[in-house]
DNA sequence: ATATTATATCGTAATATTGCAATATACAAA
DNA sequence: TTTGTATATTGCAATATTACGATATAATAT
C-alpha cells in the first residue's frame, strides 16, 4: 500500500531504517558529503552545489531535518546546516553494531 | 517526477545511495539483522520471521538482492540467502570513510 | 519604501514503493 | 502422478517520492 508496517518492527529497526532512507538518495549523500567535507556549517551555499533546482534542493534538505541527520539555524538572510551530532552518533553506532556481528564465517552459499 | 537523476551524481554517491535506500525498510532491516544474527544462511525460514505476507517478504528480499546486499542460492525444495560479502564490505568501507570525515569541531550552529 | 537575495511552500505531474490476493513455478514426498 | 511445500510473479490499490514552476516569506541592501 505505499505504507510501512513499522508497528511490528523494533524501534531500533525503525529507526535505522528511517536514518538509511533519508540517506538513500545521491542527492542526499551530496548534500552529507559536502557538509562534512567543509568541515563547518553550510549557510547559504548549498544549492550552487547541486545539479537540482530550488525547491527541490530544499525538499532534500526538510527530509535530512525530519530525519533528524541535519539541523539548521537562521543566520540573518541565509540558513545555516549542520550534522546533527546526536543523531549521526547514533547511526554511527547502529552501524558499527550491524558490521561487528559480521564476519566471513557466515558465508555458506 | 518520483526519478532521481543519477547522471549528476558520481558514483559513489549513487552506490551508496542505492545501498541505503535498500536498507531503508524496517522490514529489510530486520532481514539483515536476522542474516547477520542466525551466522549462516537462511534456507527457508525468512517469511515466518516477518510479519508480512510471503509475497511482500519475496519482495523485500528481492530488493536486497537487487542492490547486491544479499544473495540467494537455490537448495532443492529451498532457497538459501546470506549476505553478499563483496557489497556489504564495500558499503562498510564507505561508511566508515563517512564517519572517519566527521569530528565534533565542525559544530558552529 | 523598494529591490535583491535566500529559502520555503504550494500545486501538480511523473514515477516509485508498499502490501497482498491470486496465481505460477519448481522441487520433494507419497 | 498427485499432493504438499517453498518461493516467485502478476496485478492492482493505496500511498510516497522526486522534480520543478510559481509563489510566498523574510531578511538585507539601496
Amino acid at each position: 500500500m505505499g505504507i510501512s508496517k513499522t508497528e511490528h518492527f523494533t524501534e531500533r529497526q525503525n529507526e535505522l531504517a528511517t536514518l538509511a532512507k533519508a540517506l538513500g538518495h545521491p542527492a542526499r549523500i551530496a548534500i552529507i558529503d559536502f557538509l562534512l567535507k567543509t568541515e563547518s556549517c553550510i549557510c547559504g551555499d548549498i544549492v550552487n552545489e547541486l545539479p537540482l533546482a530550488q525547491p527541490t534542493v530544499s525538499q532534500h534538505l526538510k527530509e535530512l531535518k525530519n530525519a533528524g541527520i541535519i539541523k539548521g539555524s537562521i543566520e540573518g538572510n541565509a540558513i545555516c546546516y549542520c550534522i546533527n551530532e546526536v543523531t549521526w552518533n547514533k547511526f554511527k553506532a547502529f552501524l558499527e553494531s550491524l558490521f561487528e556481528t559480521y564476519n566471513l564465517k557466515n558465508n555458506c552459499c
